[in-house]
DNA sequence: CGAACGCTTCGTTGTTGAGCGAAACATGAC
DNA sequence: GTCATGTTTCGCTCAACAACGAAGCGTTCG
């Protein structure tokens, strides 16, 4: 059996109805920064009942697009993983052939470095992915993207924990598409990992209500000595 | 004003709602090879009355997913854009870390070569677009991505019709995102008229009911004169 | 233990919208 | 003009489902 097409109109029409509704787009939404929140919260952003809320939670969650995690009488919920995040962002695409027919129109700060579930997005996320894919810190496998030990002796040198930066020779991580770039950045655990490392060391900050992340003056200086630059 | 989110709750489930009903998803993938369509044609394709036919295209037309062309008693429907195909294609990433935890499970001749709307896809269009951006046949400005002269030439030299050739250089393509590759390919009306040459000089041909592209042994032996080699 | 809490399930109501046939409205053929 | 064809609009029915309150279940705290 050839599928004609790798997704059946049964398929597509699933995966819209589970956008179709605004409580259930909010939950998304609101889930896109990588944060895992509880049913209650969510019912709260969504602006709804606690009950109608539930009954969300389980169609995203039986449509595979959040995973859980139950703690006592909690159930914490956020994305299922990097591809549900990857794909909420490249939600933007119908609009923006439609609203901004120039694409600078987009916020600035937003394209310059903000999270992608949980890791580097933006300008500064392909920076990095590329610059390090250069210098040939990180290496490209099947089992996916891995950090090499030259890279983590570089991340130590300019001030990072060593017991951490070992860890992360451990971990791995994936290519994942960048809707402002266009291009790639590295995602996936490794990805979050470091960029969890960053926002710790004081290198990036959250703003305050949105999904964009902004570099500090030191952390811009410490970036550029590890060969990440905006180009302007 | 500072938009928190480039999509609102709203606007998502909206979005959404337009795939949300198999009749509706079932025409927007029968359009997805660029082809254009009359509304009886797509009733039938979506295995519905032409009334309700007829109400699905208005949605789909009024959300901006759809481009009319109307000419005497007949209403011919296609996508709206690139955007709207590459964003389509892009529709399978949640299912892809479900159904397909290894990417290789996906359908090779697909990912060989195909049409995203009217443009080469896929290996072969990515390929295409690195080696002449790399070769310098192809040059990025604020108004898009154009042909220069020097490939014009290098084109007229392995077979191409000269006179098509000049109306190129006219053309802009774009970047449009592979989600096959995760990389760019070229897009765009200058996209198009590539792809659409190739096809008339028989280097492609079309799968019968696929939206896969087949190069001809002639035709892989002149893309690889043109620096477009697949590597396996 | 009992009370408060977080969440889900159940039962009900109300709204949305998909679907069709019939009729209306065009256009093109004769 | 008359008829056939392609498409839309109208009126209707029916199914799906979002929403809530109330009740139930398990957990935590005092």
């Amino acid at each position: 059996m050839t599928e004609a097409s790798p997704l059946s109109r049964y398929q597509l029409a699933e995966l819209g109805a589970l956008l179709a509704e605004p409580a259930r787009a909010a939950i998304l939404l609101a889930l896109m920064d990588g944060t895992t929140r509880p049913a209650g919260e969510l019912a709260r952003i969504a602006g709804v009942s606690p009950a109608t809320a539930s009954a969300h939670l389980k169609r995203l969650l039986d449509g595979g697009l959040l995973g859980l995690h139950e703690q006592g009488r909690h159930r914490y919920f956020r994305l299922a993983n990097d591809d549900i995040a990857a794909w909420l962002e490249g939600m933007v695409l119908p609009h923006a052939s439609r609203t901004a027919p120039a694409a600078a129109a987009r916020d600035p700060v937003l394209c310059r470095a903000r999270t992608c579930y949980r890791h580097l997005a933006g300008q500064l996320g392909v920076a990095l992915c590329e610059a390090w894919l250069d210098r040939g810190w990180l290496q490209t496998g099947s089992d996916g993207i891995c950090l090499l030990p030259v890279a983590a002796d570089a991340l130590v040198h300019t001030g990072w924990q060593a017991s951490p930066t070992q860890q992360l020779l451990r971990l791995r991580g994936r290519g994942c598409l960048d809707w402002t770039e266009r291009r790639l950045h590295l995602g996936g655990p490794l990805g979050v990992a470091i960029t969890d490392a960053m926002l710790d060391a004081g290198w990036l900050r959250r703003a305050p209500r949105q999904r964009a992340l902004l570099p500090t003056p030191d952390g811009l200086r410490r970036l550029a000595e590890l060969g990440v630059r905006l180009d302007t």
